[in-house]
DNA sequence: TCCTCCCAATTTGGATCCAAGATATATGAG
DNA sequence: CTCATATATCTTGGATCCAAATTGGGAGGA
């Protein structure tokens, strides 16, 4: 895995990369504790590092902190869900409107490549790799808007939700399916030059989602 | 000072206050270095909670940290604030439509009480004062949308702002004018429960206080 | 049987210590 | 006199250590 080739130049951004990973993976569950010990000895470092990360993560409304109890990742309500797909919709809306702006064919290129990996992971069934594309989708659309702070708090959106989902095991098809042909639809109005349609598809693309996940939570409860 | 007497659980959190509120109250000075051992003696503590809290202000855009090196105090450019600002507006507008559904007549006093501490601060030449109540207008709205994620968000722009604005030593009489009228706009909308107004008015604030930053940032070079 | 209190074990918060990297100074060659 | 190299000093990264807080369990009493 190339994550793991990666040279860090300190061991606390290799734990917090680790940790994030695994969020953005599924890896770890709503409310899981997170005991410094374990964590270091795991990864091969000393409880700082892994102390270091656990704030980082905490105060990007990740982890919760208690004093002299631990950490542990959030265990969202479903409002909290539905108020980060609130602000996720405003942002991807304003990223996509600028990415239009700055957009040239190679960066379609790019988005048209990644959209034939979610395609191809599905078909196979390979859901890690899924998870690994999926949101690449929104994450080079976030890039191309062309303003960081837009793109940080895009990816943080993304990574509290990936917390949620994390309760869903075994994926429905239908889902990916949906997800799939709207980013088709998006990609479409870019290739059209359309803001206002594109604006529009991303915004419906967000209700969507939000709307299928919690559907499925009810049938799970 | 109130900020003192608090009684923090973590020396890391008091360590954090200190500094974020320091960045606010324009006592720092973008670029600048922040030594841990300094910062661990002047407020008395190791430098472990003092590492503590430089990582999470860095994880928030706030400190720039280069490993071996050390940190300093983020110098955003020009195209950076413009961002925020960017991110900002859509962001307040969104926070002003929803705390519109929340608000009660409390609230509203809140707010007016603030704006009334603003003026008092102008009318007093009381520099200080009026950056400890100014943005508080900002804050109360975006408490009052009852979204967490879009008041950190909205408080994090603040904060990047604050660095910016801490190279402008004497402030323009002229911008706090301004900036109080603005928001005594934003609240006659409120009080009038119109929407769209308070988006627009919130809209022009923002555009408006960007502006005025540049076009003063611009005669000091 | 259940509740309360107390003690042991575990875990975190914070201080300290050491090594490694970076910076600044000084030294020597051209 | 200038530049390059070497060295000393300073600062950070990370490991370890100790104290304090929390948790879990067991003993004792109602």
């Amino acid at each position: 895995m190339l994550r793991e080739e990666k040279l860090y130049t300190t061991s606390s951004d290799y734990v917090y990369d680790e940790l994030l990973h695994k969020i953005l993976m599924r890896q770890m569950k709503p409310g899981e504790r997170l005991a410094e010990v374990n964590l270091a000895v795991a990864l091969g470092v000393s409880r700082t590092p892994v102390r270091e990360a656990l704030r980082r993560l905490a105060s990007q409304g990740l982890l919760e902190i208690i004093p002299n109890v631990g950490a542990r990742l959030v265990s969202p309500s479903q409002k909290d869900v539905e108020d980060t797909f609130k602000v996720r919709s405003v942002l991807e809306t304003t990223a996509i409107r600028f990415a239009l702006q700055n957009m040239d064919d190679t960066n379609l290129e790019e988005l048209e490549e990644g959209i034939a990996q979610e395609e191809k992971a599905i078909r196979r069934g390979e859901f890690e790799e899924y998870l690994a594309v999926n949101e690449d989708f929104h994450r080079i659309i976030a890039h191309l808007s062309g303003n960081e702070v837009l793109e940080s708090f895009i990816k943080n959106c993304i990574a509290r939700i990936s917390i949620y989902t994390a309760i869903i095991d075994s994926p429905i098809h239908e889902i990916l399916e949906s997800s799939l042909s709207e980013h088709k639809k998006i990609l479409e109005a870019i290739r059209e030059r359309d803001v206002s349609k594109a604006e529009k598809n991303m915004e419906e693309h967000m209700i969507n989602t939000s709307n299928f996940l919690f559907s499925y939570g009810k049938k799970m409860v």
